[in-house]
DNA sequence: CTCACACTTACGTTGCGTTAACGTAT
DNA sequence: AATACGTTAACGCAACGTAAGTGTGA
């Protein structure tokens, strides 16, 4: 029944919208390793590695390192785990806050570097627009 | 009656708030070289040189390249100096456009990112936040 | 047989951080 | 003489990009 086609490198990376050397550098990282292989050797990956893949993108926004992210992924995988521990779990949820909490500051951090930068970007755009006003950056 | 005391490079990365080897880094980069040294060899900055660094220092939440901060330094000395002629000048605010079109264009990627991560970073401190619905990254 | 696709090294890039071993200035 | 400050290599790191040379599979 479970007809579920597995998936070549190439047509998850466009999918996913990553570059094959990234698929492949998370797997290094110990991210994600494909389902199987080919006899040849060419990685094979299932529908949910593609979703695993895509949540990793939806963290990059925030500049987390890969070992970050492997945290991160392996305290959801505990929450989401049915077989997982009380101990685990609670540690799952603690790793989870502690993640929260450093995502809410990296916002921060986003916030204020885009204010910075849309400052520098208004008094460049006026560099050239030629007013009495000397210009200066 | 030039009363200008010259800094060494530790005061002067307090006062820019860099490191030492960030302006050492831009230097080598040819952002900024040191107005002179002492006999033995230590780096002596002025005032305007410190705000070259300043100036630098606020270019730096766009995510400029070393090279690109160099290109745009060089167009606004152009822009600045009074001895430059018509081509130079005509030239450097070519230049300045098109940094100002690049700084526009970070601008939105820095805000797209920041949805995006902002996006991410709420869902994730629902994660641990019990409620009925099956938290979902 | 042909191609598009994939594989594994392995070195290049950027913007610094970080010793190490040593000289300078007061 | 001590102490804070500075100097030049030079290697380390993250997160991939980019060949290079070779194999896979429809």
């Amino acid at each position: 029944m479970n007809e579920t086609r597995r998936l070549r490198i190439g047509e998850v990376a466009e999918r996913v919208g990553l570059s094959l050397r990234s698929v492949r550098f998370y797997e290094e990282a110990g991210l994600l390793t494909p389902d199987g292989r080919t006899e040849g050797g060419f990685r094979l990956y299932t529908e949910s590695q593609v979703e695993r893949l895509l949540l990793i993108k939806r963290m990059k926004p925030l500049g987390f390192s890969v070992a970050q992210m492997s945290e991160l992924l392996t305290a959801y995988d505990t929450l989401r785990n049915p077989r997982a521990s009380r101990e685990e779990i609670d540690a799952a949820r603690v790793s989870a806050d502690e993640f929260a909490a450093i995502a809410a500051e990296a916002c921060g951090e986003l916030r204020t570097r885009l204010a910075l930068a849309e400052e520098f970007s208004g008094r460049l755009s006026e560099l050239t627009s030629e007013d009495r006003t000397s210009p200066q950056l």
